[in-house]
DNA sequence: AGTAAAACATATCATAGGTCAAGTTTTTTG
DNA sequence: CAAAAAACTTGACCTATGATATGTTTTACT
């Protein structure tokens, strides 16, 4: 009767949004089954985010540059949903860039399609704004945390809340998620083992 | 036939929302007036948010304790909504306070009318959505300056962006806000000028 | 207005983390 | 599987900012 995908779905917004059985089985149909390459570019600076993707296997990283170097905002990671929200929430190009740190498989749902099921919509509006708090949430945290901690303290504290994603992500992403050179974070690495 | 106050809401709400008419129609009645004193506390540390006021005069800021000091996440002023959002959305207590930095005049608005006036209503969610979308982009603006600039960059920014509110502010709140100590920006300041 | 308290400025010193450069290891690719 | 490229480590040095301490100015209170 149900797919894996729908499984796998329905476990995801349950735990975000509590949606009853009639959203998501509103919204499966709409979903599309897409995968990108290891190192692969989603969305380029300058471009606007259309799509919010639903990560299933792998992880995918939100990026800006500054000099020379990308800087990490943000990491998603299996049951996550992936997408640069500033770019897609304001309709336009945004500075940031979207790329798969490893081969990713997703759900993709296109602006287009959740404006279509959300528009007079009491429940889509809902889960919408359920979505944006929890985006505003993670950012004030990751603010918090940034001007309580030292970035040995913010690694550490990854390491013990999320010590498989260090092992899968590449230092040099961890690092500038932490907000750190990877050379700091090497030497902070080296002292804490 | 239209009091200032109602002007007021009026230009508040068409701004940020773009709502219609019937809308802030329906709001007006339930708002609250209401005054604070300069460095009245509003809400404390381990009290649940229930309110969000939207500032008619003055400024309010949120912060939260590390070590013997406050350090202010944000600044609000007139023409802004303010609320501890974290204990809002979450509906239970939070680690930050929330104070008002000038004698401040606001409406308030009691999650309880937020509620009622957006159950089953389609606008009041759309203009909550919007809320927390606002609340998301901002939030990761201050990151990427966080990350971007440096504290005499930030300090310069804020100067050219809002110049009456910097004489307004304590130094120290700015200089929390800003992510650096007193002495920091007292030689920053000091530098700049 | 006068006193106490808080806020701000300035100086010195300490340090986390950045920068630059030279290895070493790992990954990618032909 | 070898060569090239990219990622990671390590070291020396530097700089922005924090910590502490002291003096000055501003604000608050009776």
């Amino acid at each position: 009767m149900e797919r894996p995908d729908e499984l796998f779905l329905k476990r995801v917004f349950d735990y975000y949004f509590e949606a009853p059985l009639s959203v998501w089985a509103t919204i499966t149909p709409h979903l599309e089954h897409r995968n990108y390459k290891k190192n692969e570019t989603i969305k380029e600076v300058g471009q606007t985010e259309h799509h919010i993707d639903i990560i299933i296997k792998g992880s995918i990283g939100v990026f800006f540059w500054t000099d020379n170097h990308p800087k990490c905002i943000d990491l998603f990671y299996e049951d996550y949903f992936s997408c640069d929200y500033m770019s897609y929430i304001e309709s336009k190009p945004s500075e940031l860039f979207v790329q798969a740190l490893e081969n990713t498989e997703v759900f993709t749902i296109s602006r287009t399609k959740i404006n279509e099921l959300s528009e007079g919509n009491l429940m889509g509006n809902k889960i919408i704004r359920a979505a944006a708090q929890s985006l505003f949430l993670h950012k004030q945290r990751q603010q918090i945390e940034m001007l309580t901690l030292t970035a040995e303290e913010r690694y550490k504290k990854m390491l013990m809340e999320q010590p498989d994603l260090i092992n899968r992500t590449a230092s040099k992403h961890i690092a500038s998620y932490l907000g750190v050179t990877p050379e700091s974070l090497s030497r902070i690495r080296n002292k804490v083992s």
